[in-house]
Order: C-alpha cells, then sequence, then structure tokens
DNA sequence: CTGGACTAAAATATCGATATTTGTTGACGC
DNA sequence: GCGTCAACAAATATCGATATTTTAGTCCAG
C-alpha cells in the first residue's frame, strides 16, 4: 500500500483524526475541492494557522502534501496558493482519468469476486437512498465518491486506486467551480444505475463506454461552464 | 502549470535551492531513489535534522511531499519510512508506467515540432557522451531520465509528464536497489539509439514498441532480482 | 515462565519566536 | 512626470523548545 493516510475519507464520515497535520490536510483539501479556496488564491500561513486554530507546522505539511496532488501550487520564498484551473488542464484531465478508469474497471470486472460485487451493491444503495435535498449535499458527495470508487475497488492495483481517487477529487473541483448541480441536469441516477448494471453484469465493454460517457458528458458540460468562469470570473 | 518546484531537476544538475526544503527534498528524494535509504526503514526526523543539517520543519515538509509522490509512507503519530517494495508493487508500476508513457508518447510524435525534434536529438547526444565508467554514474543517469523524458516533452499533457516523470523515478529505485547495471547486461545504448531513431522518423507504432520492450526487458531482469531481494534481503 | 501494568526513554507532533525574503510606499533626483 | 532606491511592512521559511504519544524495559503477580 503505497498511499498514506494523509488521504481523505474513503467510507465513512466523521472520523476523528490522530494528528494536527491530517485533519488540516482534510480541511483544507475539502475546501479546495468544494470550491471555497477559489483557484489562485494565496494561501497564507499566518491566516490559515487562525482559520484552522492550529499551529504553522501542520498547515505548512498539509500544503506540502496538497502541493503533490497537484491541488496546491508551491513557489520557493513565495509561498503557496491554490492551483489555478483552465479549460485545457480540464481537458488533460477528463482525458487522462478516462484512460486510468477504463484500465481499473476493465481490471476489476475481470478480477473481482463476490465481496467486489456487494460493495457495489452496497454503495449503490446508499447513493440511491440519499436524496439531493439541500443539506445532504456533503453526503451525496461522500457516497458518490463511494460509489465510484467501488467500481475500480477489485482492479488489484494500487496504483490505479490511488490516481483515480486523485483525478475523482480534481475532476470534483471542477465541477463546484462550476457550479454545476450534476443531479439536476441529467438523469444522473438513471445513469449510476445503468453502469452497476452493466458492471455486475460483468458486460466489460458495455460498462466501460458507459462510464466513459457518463464522464464525458459531465465534461461536456463543465466545458461550457468553463468558458463562463474564465471571461467573467476574473475578480 | 500544475508541477511544483520541489520536484527535482529535469536538465542541468547542480542547481542552486532557493529553500532549504527544496534542498531537503531533493536530497531525501535522491537518496531514497539511489537505495542510499532502504525500503521500510524509519526516518527519524532528528537523524535526518543532523544528516543534511537543517531544521525539523524543512525535513517534515520534505517528506509530506515524498509521501504524496508515493516514495515515502506516513503513519500519524509514527512518522515516516521509506515506501516498502515488493514484486507485486513492480507489476503495477510497470504496467501503469507503459500505459502512460504510450499514450504519452503517441502524443508526443503527433504533436512535436522542430523544437521537440530538437531536444531529442541533444538528449541523446548528451546521454551517447557519457560512458558508464565510474563517477560519472550520477551524469549518466540525468542524461538518462533527461532522454527519455525529451520523447514524451511534446505531448501537451502536463498531467502525463508529471506521472511519467514520477513512475520514471520510482521504477528506478528499482532497478538501483536490484543494483542492476543496466547498461552493462544489454546493449541499452543500442535501443535508445532505435528508440529515438524510431521517434524521430515518426514511426509511431514501432516507437511504442520499442519502447514498452524497452522497460520490459529491463522489468524482466528487475523481476528476477527481485526475488533474490525478497529472499536474502531481509536484515 | 508468562502476562499485564507501570515507568523511563525515545520519537513524534506541535507551538511560539526569530531571521530572511519579498513586496510596497514614498521621497528624491533626473 | 518617471524611474530608482531606501526604508518599512508583510509574509515566508526556519529554528529551538515543549507537550504528547509511542516504544522499550522492568517488575511483580499469577
Amino acid at each position: 500500500m503505497i498511499t498514506t493516510d494523509l488521504h481523505p475519507v474513503d467510507e465513512e464520515g466523521a472520523q476523528e483524526f490522530r494528528s494536527r497535520t491530517s485533519e488540516t490536510y482534510a480541511r483544507i483539501h475539502g475546501d479546495v475541492v468544494s470550491g471555497k479556496l477559489k483557484p489562485g488564491v494565496k494561501l497564507k500561513i499566518e491566516q490559515l494557522r487562525e482559520e484552522y486554530d492550529v499551529g504553522a507546522t501542520p498547515v505548512r505539511e498539509a500544503l506540502s502534501f496538497l502541493a503533490a496532488d497537484g491541488l496546491v501550487v508551491r513557489e520557493d520564498q513565495k509561498g503557496f496558493r491554490v492551483a489555478e484551473v483552465s479549460a485545457d488542464e480540464f481537458e488533460d484531465l477528463l482525458a487522462v482519468r478516462c484512460m486510468i478508469e477504463e484500465r481499473a474497471l476493465r481490471l476489476a470486472i475481470s478480477r473481482g469476486g463476490r465481496k467486489w460485487e456487494e460493495g457495489i451493491v452496497l454503495a449503490r444503495f446508499r447513493l440511491s437512498g440519499v436524496g439531493r435535498i439541500e443539506g445532504n449535499e456533503a453526503e451525496w458527495e461522500r457516497h458518490h465518491r463511494a460509489f465510484h470508487m467501488s467500481l475500480l475497488a477489485a482492479c488489484g492495483s494500487s496504483l490505479l486506486l490511488r490516481l483515480s481517487k486523485q483525478f475523482y477529487d480534481e475532476n470534483n473541483r471542477y465541477r463546484h467551480l462550476s457550479r454545476l448541480n450534476h443531479a439536476t441536469t441529467r438523469d444522473v441516477r438513471g445513469e449510476h444505475e445503468e453502469i452497476a448494471e452493466a458492471v455486475l453484469a460483468r458486460d466489460t465493454d458495455r460498462a466501460v463506454g458507459l462510464l466513459v460517457e457518463h464522464y464525458t458528458k459531465t465534461g461536456n458540460l463543465l466545458r461550457i461552464a468553463l468558458k463562463d468562469l474564465a471571461t467573467d470570473g476574473h475578480g
């Protein structure tokens, strides 16, 4: 297992953290992904120190980790800032993500066993259960991430899983920044059902096709929203 | 540009660092990749502090960054240690790396222009110039990395480039750990020439085939060496 | 012996303070 | 005016010291 426990929660939320650094990492990570911390914003240590009520060391450590993740950019002697977004970067991300997840999904379908199937069923059930009524946003987000990861869980490659999670989060940031409601725009729930069915039926090509289409559809919407963001978002 | 300047040198070596953190990161990174710091060993802050003559903060920041890179593992309240290696992890790495580089190479060949070609020619020349006589190891390593990256440089995807570099380094660690001499075992120089020729001739399929074969060959040797490492390396 | 609980030592994680660097403002000379 | 440079202010990077947690060792009860 290459990954470190600094990474955000995978399944159940509301864990307790064993270090200030982990907690601070999770919080900043969440704030960047959710768009609360906007692209390009300067991340002043003193400010974050106060915001999260913690010392400078955990803040700097969390930011260092985030920098390697790609969500934050560091420049020596000039501190940290939230990574910029752009249409080009997004295209790049989407394409690489599709490639990674396709591979992971194919492997998972060929290798996955009973336990993997049950994980998908469970994740699908949870996701379908929580409507996106306001207040449940966070919970829906968590279940949505868990669902998508459950599909790949049995791929047998910790590297592919790590990358899938990382890119999921990065893509998610774009979605939030575009204020794209996701669930309201299309029949996302239906798409999830379809994907889950295809996967569980071991219909590999169909599953991959649906998954990539799922991402591409969102991508197309994001692409449009990004243009607006680029034009009026300067300020 | 998502990457941060903490990453190790890409082209010319012997740069000066603008912060203790960068320098410490580069040094630890080098020591892990070169195998001087062996898999599983505990990275005690105090010890590193002394070794690199630097405070605790830069050390911890560098380690946090390395943890996200995957070269180091962190466990809350238990500090850092060098990431373990295993045959399985290596297979995983090799497979993902081939996929990533294949994509990057195809894109580079289709998109690359005059400048990209010149970069390859230059890198090939430099690599061929420095024989692997003892003492030149470091220089050869640098040119070798630069050569492989020059092939992909024009792929147009900063993400693919970032991943390629990361996986190159990780693969390189396995090579060093296996004490595989690389250059002596096969006609590696010839392979590099062949690859460069195919790439410059824009013979995409051949280039990809050669590159993947190049990695796979090394992989096969590493696989053997790894078994030995696993059996007698316990100590 | 064996195992659990307590103690001492080591190492981590964290804070508060300081030195260095960068950014900014405004006076001065051209 | 306009660029330049110096002093000041802000922020970063870094250190040294402290609190907390883990680890190792030891002693006794069973």
